[in-house]
DNA sequence: CCCCCCCC
């Protein structure tokens, strides 16, 4: 006989977590979805007091009971769940049974007679509250059936068929601003959080959703007093009826989904909670494998899949602009492409990673790629996260993971560039993913945007000048300030404001760059400069202070030699005049055999993409 | 009517 945890489903359904409870199965259902031809499982929990009709088996688990393990009777220690409400009038809440053990079984018959059921909960939950064991924000995987919802809830619409508002229903695809007479039936897939803002047109909140039925998808957006009227009703994944808003073209700008035009609530809009949910997409995925994200630009917008390989610290980072602290947290995700990209979660997402779940599927629809050392991807508020979805995709890669992916050689987009990206690796310009020809820093206007631009090329010095290249500096430690010559035998440093007996030599090297397509000036810092002359910035000081002719030459000499270098670009401000400067991050001597396996390569792509 | 999404 086992001690089931008596009031431990009221708790859940009221939105409350409890840890491992025990649990009794007391019905099984086979439900067959039609949509992606799985099988799911619906059970009946009993707690010792009450029953729930609507627990849905992760589908990872069929297999359970495809082995008679789990069965009617069975009693399971419910290790991790996702509670989540279907619709708040009438009240429905499925629980996800994603993790359990089996203890044993008893009769379920002769157990004591639960005192009700509760297929109703008395309170009115929100899925964000009830905190789904290990997820990273409200889009906690959903992992459960999909079209055949009305096999067990019949729907309770008291408007005509294909109705709402006394709209007739159309696709979201058909919506159009010259027609406001519709109503549309969709599923929320993303929810924002509350946005504030203030500008020259006063203060404001707003958020937005997003929309999918069969024929498309929209964005949705609320301000103000439909924040308050829609925000909490709009759950993700819940189907709605929406009528009367007021539609307007799509800033194509911003948005990422696939509509010219986007939604905006007023305060003539009507949206009521559905309960046929029609077959309704859940989501609307176009995904990339990694290896592809290197063929994509800074900023687009892509779906991806894959195993967590590494999880990186929580850590606080100040940004430039507005001076804000701000949590980042880096995961390094892998998959069947064999290949791996970093990417950055921030603020609370950060801080609210559960790392202790290992090699977890991370499911990110709506990853912002950015291009720093390689590729990287970035989490934003509308990116879509999911952890472990149950999509046949996710079974994929971590079957692929599993059965020797994670002991394969992975190339990874993130860290190639000197320094990488802290989740580990490549230091050599080689292996850049952003190569450019010098007529592109112009052409793409790089440099021209906020940030500076970084990107590698293949360039011959044609020219090193010699004048103004090196300066005395301050000794100290970590101190490269110029240093004054008091003429009486000591330096002054103005920044550490103390006199030294020596100087130390250091480097601004201008050079001109050219390769076939166009010709660049760019700046060389001590290391750099170091490499491109050949020779030690002390060495080349000697060589000055002694006059020796052979400085000349150090100059004179490095004239049409070719580097890989990694190039910055950013604007910058000098006596009122705004221009693009370009330094030099790294340079590195050519290695002829790599190289030429670059440009293969390269020439390889470009045959491609002509067929 | 927002539209920032940050850092190396």
């Amino acid at each position: 006989m086992f001690q089931l945890t008596r009031g431990s489903l009221k708790k859940i359904l009221d939105g409350n977590n409890v840890a491992d409870p025990i649990l009794q199965i007391t019905q099984m259902k086979n439900i067959q979805n039609n949509m992606d031809g799985m099988t799911r499982y619906k059970v009946t929990l009993f707690d010792g007091e009450t029953q729930h009709t609507f627990g849905i088996l992760a589908t990872q688990k069929n297999a359970l009971v495809e082995s008679n393990q789990l069965r009617i009777g069975s009693v399971i220690k419910l290790e991790e769940f996702a509670a989540n409400v279907l619709s708040k009038d009438p009240p429905k809440v499925v629980i996800i049974l994603l993790n359990f053990e089996i203890l044993g079984e008893m009769d379920a018959n002769s157990k004591q007679q639960p005192a009700a059921t509760i297929s109703q909960p008395n309170k009115h939950v929100q899925n964000e509250n009830i905190e789904p064991n290990k997820s990273i924000n409200q889009n906690k995987a959903k992992s459960f059936f999909d079209k055949k919802e009305a096999d067990f809830e019949k729907p309770q619409s008291t408007n005509p068929p294909g109705t709402f508002n006394g709209f007739k229903v159309f696709g979201i695809s058909s919506l159009n601003p010259y027609q406001n007479k519709w109503a549309i039936k969709a599923r929320v897939t993303n929810k924002s959080n509350i946005r504030t803002y203030s500008n020259a047109r006063g203060e404001g909140k707003l958020f937005n959703v997003e929309l999918i039925d069969n024929t498309g998808e929209i964005r949705a957006n609320g301000f103000n007093d439909q924040v308050d009227k829609f925000y909490e009703m709009l759950q993700i994944d819940q189907v709605y009826y929406i009528s009367k808003a007021t539609l307007k073209t799509a800033n194509k700008q911003y948005c990422r989904l696939d509509n010219d035009y986007e939604m905006t609530f007023n305060n003539e809009t009507v949206i009521q909670p559905c309960d046929e949910t029609d077959n309704l997409p859940r989501i609307n995925l176009n995904l990339a494998k990694i290896s592809d994200i290197s063929n994509h630009a800074a900023n687009d917008f892509v779906d991806v899949i894959g195993v967590v390989k590494s999880v990186g610290d929580c850590m606080t980072i100040v940004t430039k602009s507005t001076n804000k602290e701000l949590k980042k947290r880096e995961l390094s995700i892998v998959d069947n492409s064999e290949c791996a990209i970093t990417a950055t979660l921030w603020g609370k997402q950060a801080e609210d990673y559960d790392s202790s779940d290992s090699f977890p599927v991370i499911l990110l629809k709506g990853a912002k790629v950015g291009d720093y050392n390689g590729r990287t991807l970035s989490v934003t508020s509308t990116t879509v996260v999911q952890i472990n979805p149950d999509i046949p995709e996710a079974h994929t890669v971590k079957g692929w993971f599993e059965q020797g992916g994670s002991e394969s050689e992975i190339q990874d987009l993130s860290s190639q560039g000197a320094g990488g990206s802290g989740m580990g690796a490549g230091t050599s310009i080689i292996g850049h993913t952003n190569w450019k020809f010098l007529d592109q820093l112009k052409d793409e206007k790089l440099g021209m945007g906020d940030k500076a631009d970084y990107f590698s090329t293949k360039a011959y010095v044609l020219y090193a000048k010699k004048d103004n290249s090196m300066y005395t500096a301050c000794p100290g430690e970590n101190c490269n300030k110029k240093i004054f010559d008091q003429n009486d035998g000591t330096y002054r440093c103005e920044k550490c404001a103390r006199n030294y007996p020596n100087f130390k030599w250091r480097m601004i090297l201008n050079i001109n760059l050219a390769d076939f397509a166009d010709s660049n000036w760019a700046t060389c810092f001590q290391e750099t400069a170091e490499t491109i002359l050949g020779i030690g910035t002390e060495e080349l000081g000697e060589l000055k202070n002694s006059n020796d002719p052979k400085f000349d030459e150090v100059f004179s000499e490095c004239a049409f030699k070719e580097f890989n270098f990694k190039l910055r670009a950013k604007m910058e401000t000098y006596n009122d005049e705004r221009r693009v400067k370009v330094s030099a991050v790294t340079v590195e001597p050519i290695d002829y055999v790599q190289s030429g396996r670059r440009i293969l390569e390269k020439i390889k792509q470009f045959a491609k993409e002509q067929v």
